[in-house]
DNA sequence: TGTGCGATACTGGTATGGTAGTATGTGAGG
DNA sequence: CCTCACATACTACCATACCAGTATCGCACA
């Protein structure tokens, strides 16, 4: 399931650990509720068990795995309200993001994300959806980054990780791909166009696209979802103010 | 410096070693560009190395410090960038949270938000600047968690962390509390009167203030703050995308 | 047959030792 | 006096060992 790690050197073995974990969560290979041991993952992957350790935190302060103390370390459900709640932080952010680029995109830039769409095009073509999804992010995030918006991509990418294990579990099912290059290419004309509002408009309409298929996964994949919306203990380290 | 950590249990020691730091940090306690030892903390704190270790790494997540491996763990430098760039999704999220407010907070939590507000005209009044910065913070939370925006509410408290320093940092100067106040006041009434568009303008007018005060903090305290915005090695997690 | 208790095999949390890499300071040579 | 090499004192990283809880399974007993 895991290739073990080769002492490749130079990047932290912990870091490793942390991209290759993350890749089989958000890729669905790890199913939502499948528990992981610090012990099992580290034999796997011929390392010690401290980096595993290290590469854990991190994926439970991006809400991907739950720790219990003492219990075990278990991929988070699918959480209706969580996708949706980081769907609501991924339009804000992206909504204001857009608008920015509607008003100063440099020149260059867009001809990179003409660039992309026409790739795009081609991988739909090809019946690639994988590569189609890696075009899609480099597509956002180059907007985001064309107008120097580092920290809003670095917190888009962030949501984006709830919201990529729904597309992937879609992806089987027949996706509109077209649809949504459309919608990309309807954003960046907005963008060319130097028009802030038709830019926010498309991306508005782009980013409610996965709240379509969401009631139907839920049905019918049951198991993978949270059932209860409840109990909220993920990462959040508490700010104890008073009321 | 840094009081002991007691074995309070119940509680892991890396989560209050992370709050302690975290809390340092912020407060300026610590100095940007101050290095941080393992060794040091721990012995400081009278815990071992490696909750503190994974406290750093929770900090270094949270953006408040970078670890260079083989070098040394330091409080970053802030970064008129990073401020603003945080500043620019904060506006994002909240406007978002507060239109939302605008639309359906319920009566219970406006009721609580106008008790808030008198704290606040107290805490005013008795010149506590501290007690005013955490009921300034539980102002913006309740309107948040009010319309359910958990996840809104952890995104905005995390680019918090980076414009909170700045805060304490103009503490010590005359800090317009009234003027705060009375922003927070239109926000309310603009909720209040089920007007998303003025809750989002006050709200809007209201985010904008902290940017006045950075220019003059950067010259005054140049050795605070990061020279050269370049070189953003920090947290980032590459997803490694083509183009 | 059903129930409760206890041994056992886990879990993550903490402590500590060793290693490789980096900065720094010092002394020899120009 | 300046420059460069080398010893030394750091650093974070990784591995290992131990600890304290938790779940599970089986056996004794009602």
């Amino acid at each position: 399931m895991l290739s073990r790690i080769e002492p490749n050197s130079a990047e932290p073995v912990s870091r490793r650990v942390f991209r290759e974990l993350r890749q089989a969560i958000v890729t669905m290979q790890f199913s939502p509720g499948r528990p992981l041991s610090e012990q099992e993952v580290a034999t796997q992957l011929g390392v010690s068990r401290q980096p595993v350790r290290e590469a854990f935190i991190k994926l439970s302060e991006s809400g991907l795995v739950t720790i219990r103390p003492q219990r075990g370390t278990f991929v988070v459900k699918i959480s209706a309200k969580q996708v949706i709640d980081a769907r609501f932080v991924r339009e804000a952010v992206e909504l204001a993001v857009v608008r920015k680029a509607g008003a100063e995109m440099p020149a260059r830039v867009i001809g990179e994300l003409r660039a992309n769409l026409d790739a795009q095009r081609a991988a739909a073509d090809e019946r690639e959806p994988e590569r189609f999804l890696e075009l899609d992010e480099a597509f956002h995030r180059a907007i985001a980054l064309g107008v120097e918006c580092d920290y809003a991509w670095r917190v888009v990418e962030e949501t984006k990780a709830q919201m990529d294990r729904v597309r992937y579990l879609s992806l089987p099912q027949a996706t509109p791909v077209d649809r949504l290059i459309a919608q990309h290419e309807a954003i960046l004309d907005g963008i060319e166009a130097r028009d802030p509002d038709r830019a926010e408009a498309a991306m508005r309409l782009h980013l409610r696209e996965i709240l379509t298929s969401l009631p139907e996964l839920e049905r019918r994949f049951p198991d993978l979802f949270d059932s209860e919306p409840a109990a909220r203990s993920t990462a959040g380290q508490t700010a104890d103010t008073v009321a």
